[in-house]
DNA sequence: TGAAATATTGAATGGATGCTCAATAAATTG
DNA sequence: CAATTTATTGAGCATCCATTCAATATTTCA
């Protein structure tokens, strides 16, 4: 007698498969029955967890954004404060960061803000959260005067659309070195920007 | 005897017709066939032009960067070089750049890099000429002492990393207040990092 | 244990999709 | 003008799609 009802585990199967259908044939090529032959299951059980395909979609997508944030949360608390800072700077920009969430997945979900309002809450919400944890580990950061930037809920703004900007154009490059070179020099940036000196070892 | 055959107006209407149905609907609810019956044409016309639906799909994203091209090189060839920079770097985050492409079309386009190499390159190509414009610019601004920035080529990656971000998370929250204070952060930033001081008027 | 609720099955539906094909109309070119 | 190429049409095909339905198996719980 779990407490996770058969349902509930069945849902998270079925999100996990088509996480991965999504991931080898994006969000266009997912149908509920290739999901259901991957799964071999009928497809009429699928629609009896999810009972159409937009509900299904909207599922993947809090899904989705709870693995990512899942993930990024963890990596904003640890440490001492005094290198607390400059080790979230590097997780930042760094390949790990970029592969949190499947780029895929996360990349093809994204165009439906456009035209799914509840999607559009979502990602809102997503950053929403991103926005207040990275307030709050600057805030930190300044009351140890390691930082001198004024505006630290602006300045939040400022580091998420670097990461977005730098992981939607790292994407699209997908080229070692340059992507060291950008990063690297996002690093320096951020770094002049929010007047923090690290100390070096 | 027109030297554009009837054929490539064709094409150019078909693709038209595609921009603005995938702008409704999405790249996944654009069909050939609801795309002919917009047309008023069967849609054995439409693969008559476009043996299969990837050929209209690679032919609408060439047609849609070309687009998107031919409307900002114009905006960075203008004006006296003096003022030249401060006002590409305005137009960079402005509302008005943010709508140059229409960003259903460009963001249901962009998951594509993952899964279909023609398509990777064709935005790799985009950047690379994006990237190329803004160098110049930058090289000629540093030529008459505008700026002080030494590595140009990274800093116009810089630069477009930010101009995307900026897209990427704004569009997220179509909020004119928070795209306001953005901007006008995001343009003192690239000032501060590009060595650049604008003459106040 | 037995009744009610849930999980699972498999067949079936109507509609859409990408695409083919053969036929006709129009334009191009020698 | 005649021959050939191109543009346009409409019917048709196999396949896939999301979803429904009725029937059966299994689990839950009183």
């Amino acid at each position: 007698m779990p407490k996770t009802s058969i349902a509930s585990i069945r849902r998270l199967e079925i999100l996990e498969h088509y996480y991965s259908l999504i991931r080898e044939e994006g969000l266009e090529g997912a149908s509920i029955v290739k999901l259901a032959r991957r799964m071999e299951i009928p497809s009429s059980l699928v629609i009896h967890y999810f009972k159409t395909k937009d509900e299904l979609i909207q599922a993947l997508i809090t899904y989705q954004l709870e693995q990512y944030e899942q993930q990024f949360r963890p990596r904003l608390q640890m440490l001492a404060p005094e290198d607390r800072l400059s080790a979230v700077l590097a997780a930042l920009f760094s390949q790990e960061w970029m592969e949190l969430a499947d780029v895929q997945v996360f990349y093809s979900c994204y165009p439906l803000i456009f035209r799914n309002t509840a999607v559009r809450i979502r990602f809102q919400e997503l950053f929403a959260r991103f926005h207040t944890h990275l307030t709050s580990e600057l805030a930190l950061a300044k009351t140890i005067g390691l930082i001198q930037v004024e505006n630290i809920s602006i300045a939040s703004h400022m580091l998420i659309v670097w990461v977005e900007g730098f992981n939607f154009y790292a994407n699209i490059h997908q080229q070692e070195s340059l992507f060291r070179q950008i990063s690297t020099e996002l690093y320096a940036q951020a770094c002049t920007y929010l007047g923090f000196f690290p100390t070096k070892e």
